[in-house]
Order: structure tokens, then sequence, then C-alpha cells
DNA sequence: TTCATTGTTCCATGTTGATGGAACGAAAAG
DNA sequence: CTTTTCGTTCCATCAACATGGAACAATGAA
């Protein structure tokens, strides 16, 4: 396990990258219960779905720069990039994130 | 061939299906083409790629909700909805066309 | 040390979707 | 009517990617 992950900085955040990394259905779901929850764990947000394929989700997720992952200890705590994101393509996650529904879906 | 094609209604524009269509090359380009041109038919947009291919990606704009075919003899023009889109997801096709090359690549 | 927890990596499988040739269909020109 | 142009539809192929089990690695607790 790399305890050090690599986060993209903002100038590597390319568009295509971050539009294929939204437009799957698990990861706006992940998108959208990090947006409410503000951090959250891989475990946390198992939803019955292997670790394996949650690992791989995240892992996309933070290559493509919407997220930041926090090593603490076991535990690794991930967050939108919510500033870097709005500074490198301003309103776009924001219009994204209005679509979150409100009271989060059970196949998030 | 249908003359007719089904454009979805604004409240029938979903987000994932949208970011799915954007969250290709060629049809990112097509996007950018049609804000540059106002309006263009298939052929225009070949850039040495079959017409089969080129016609299944205006599909995928057209029932994501992003273009609008409007048949004239035999060409069929195509312009992006960007009052409905504008509408339904605000700001999210704007900071997508803020990149947009200014002057159109050749793989576009 | 031993065990449990967390998450990754490896690998195989399956599915989705892009690609592109060929035939077809509709409209307009010759 | 014949031909040309434009675009779709059909179909097969190929590549990319999501899925998920298993083994592994790292940390912390017992």
């Amino acid at each position: 396990m790399a305890a050090l992950y690599h986060h993209p900085a903002p100038e590597d955040i390319t568009l295509l990258p971050l539009l294929r990394a939204v437009a799957d259905p698990v990861r706006l779901g992940i998108i959208c219960h990090l947006h409410s929850l503000g951090e959250a764990n891989c475990t946390t947000l198992l939803r019955g779905r292997p670790k394996s394929s949650m690992s791989h989700h995240f892992q996309v997720l933070r290559e493509a720069g919407i997220l930041h992952t926090r090593v603490e200890g076991v535990q690794h705590h991930n967050t939108l990039r919510l500033d870097v994101l709005e500074e490198r393509f301003p309103g776009l996650m924001t219009s994204i994130l209005r679509e979150c529904p409100t009271s989060l879906p059970e196949n998030g």
C-alpha cells in the first residue's frame, strides 16, 4: 500500500478525464456523498459493493483531481477538492453538485 | 431514415447521460465546433472519420439533449441547445465551453 | 505476537461502447 | 429515370472499463 497518493496539481487537471470520472453513476454518487458528508473514508461509502470496486473508483476520482485522500493511520479520509476545481473550471462542480439529491439515495 | 428526430424535453434531460455524452473526445470536439460555428451538418464536421461514426456521436448528443437537429432537404443542421441546457443545468455548459480551444484543433 | 480493520493490488471476467465498412433511404440535381 | 449527396441503419470487431474475488500490506488493538 502506498501511503502517499499522487494528487495532480491544479494546472494538470484536464477537462476530459474529469468529465469521464464524473460520468459514472457510482462515482457521481461518491461525489454527492462527499459533498454531503464533507469527508469520508472508503468503507463508509460502501453500499454493499466490494472494496476493490470502490477503491478503483476512488483512484479514478483522485487521479482526475476531484478528490484528495488524507491518510490517518489505517483510514484514508477523502474530501472533494472544491476550491481547486472551482479555480480550474469555474462553475462546473457547482452545477453538478446542485443535482445531488438532498436525501442521499441508496445506490449512491 | 426517420426524417423527424426525437429531442428530449428539458425536464427529461438528466445529468448522467449528459455527462456521459460530453465525456468523449470526439463529441467534445463536436460541441466545441458547433459552439464556434453556430450550426453545422454532419459532413462538415467529419475530420477523416467515417460517417457512421459521426452519425453515432450526433445521435448520442441528440438523445442526451445537447444538440438539436433541423432537417432541411438532404442536410441535417445541428445546433447546441444552449438555452435549454443553461436552464436545466445552469453554468454547466458554460464552464465546459470555456475550455474549448479558440483555434479549433485538427482532431476535433 | 496475534488478530482485526482498512484499503490496495492483482487478476480474470463481462459488459459497454467506439469504430468503421457496407447497404440502404431520402431528397435534389441532371 | 438516373445519379449524386447526405445521413442513417445494420452489423461485426475491438478496446476500454467496471466488477468482484483473493491475496497482500499497513496500522492499531488485544
